[in-house]
DNA sequence: TTGATTTAAGGTTAATAAAGGTTAATTGGG
DNA sequence: CCCAATTAACCTTTATTAACCTTAAATCAA
């Protein structure tokens, strides 16, 4: 499979001669030249890996490697920067990089490290496009329910609570981050509309044995799935 | 958990101010002095990281990691050396190697190269994913006990407390660092609390002749499995 | 030293508080 | 008006606190 970086970089010259480097040994190379733009791109796009400069208009490389992180928290970050204080690279590190090489630098060791970094990083975990769910099986994208042949629609908020708890399932998926994810706001804490939604997809599943969202109190839920 | 390091660097007065450094920022650090003593060393010990200078008496460092990948692939090896030439990095990487750091280095640099390898690299010590208790089958993932296909669901204080015991039998588990764990508090220290879950439990095992939650007054409890 | 007494630690049970469940009514944008 | 989303009212379950009881180690008296 071909290998899609994100390289970020500002300095016109400099983006060509490495984005060609790159593209030349095989990667296939997307060029941000300022923070925002990136930013954009992140929202839109994955890669299997990220080169970041750290200054960058409009937005700093550690931010930029914030936000890819929260989205895409295996791809892995590696910072090409002129900044070359050990508080650099350690805040390089804790903004969620993988590593650090310092500008100058050798083509042949980007490239090294690159290939270690992909090669040592847990392969990002594909999202399924459907899951069963005893003798249903959830189109998330379609936001629908089907068993033999007869589809049941659910709602926005059904939706994406159950595919929540379907990313999540067998493990603990706790109220504040479904609260956070689906509403954007943890001070829903006191109102039963979460609750609601479980009492709905739990009737749902109700004649499925092999499922059930089980109530951890004072933490949140486990979407039960059995074999 | 504790981190064990093996720190292989011939110069005595380098090797012993990184190593009291790494020391004093809690790591359990064995040095070795030459290649062939550390090869004694890895044969007979596992280590958490290891890290490596290149140039070394009787083995250097680039075989050096080969042997250790040979015996433990998951073990990461940062390289720590004055070669500085790109291909002395390639050939890091290649003998195995999953950092390089350039001397002079910074200590703080050092240490989170250390953590960022630790911390992307666990393949975490696989924990039991059940365990019998007598004639219960308890799943601590799933919050529940089962004997003969028939399930007892657990609550969460039930199961993280039992779940503690387990991981502790037939040893004392102390009744503060129950608190601290299930509560992150030992204020609660006079509370019965604890008390009144230690009781559900007992009562649930109460017909199991070969398990017991015994006091130790004073201290906390060990929790008995005979077999 | 020995047996009684004190006392702190833990055990037990019930009551209370907090979190969550359920159902129906209300709201508010197409 | 219709329907998803939310709020409200009330119910159930789990966690915590309270009150009182038991036990065993430590202290004390003889």
């Amino acid at each position: 499979m071909i290998t899609k970086v994100l390289y970020v970089e500002d300095e016109p010259s400099l983006a060509q001669i490495v984005s060609e480097s790159l593209v030349s040994r095989g990667f296939d190379v997307k060029v941000a030249t300022d923070g925002l733009l990136a930013l954009d791109i992140i929202l839109k796009e994955t890669f299997d890996i990220c080169v970041l400069d750290i200054m960058l208009p409009n937005i700093d490389g550690y931010s930029l490697a914030e936000k890819i992180v929260e989205k895409h928290p295996h791809t892995p970050i590696i910072f090409l920067t002129a900044k070359t204080q050990p508080r650099d690279v350690i805040k390089g590190f804790d903004s969620g990089g993988r590593d650090y090489l310092r500008k100058p630098f050798s083509m042949e060791e980007l490239i090294v490290r690159i290939k270690n970094l992909l090669s040592h990083s847990s392969p990002q975990p594909t999202e399924p496009r459907q899951y069963q769910l005893g003798s249903w099986i959830y189109y998330p994208s379609s936001y629908e329910l089907s068993r033999n042949s007869i589809t049941h629609p659910l709602s926005e908020r059904e939706s994406r609570i159950l595919h929540m708890l379907c990313k999540h399932s067998n493990d603990t998926c706790s109220r504040k981050d479904i609260l956070m994810e689906i509403w954007g706001d943890d001070s829903f804490y006191n109102s039963r509309n979460l609750d609601v939604y479980i009492n709905k997809l739990r009737k749902l599943f109700s004649t499925e044995k092999s499922i059930e969202i089980m109530t951890l109190k004072g933490v949140g839920y486990i979407f039960k799935i059995r074999n």
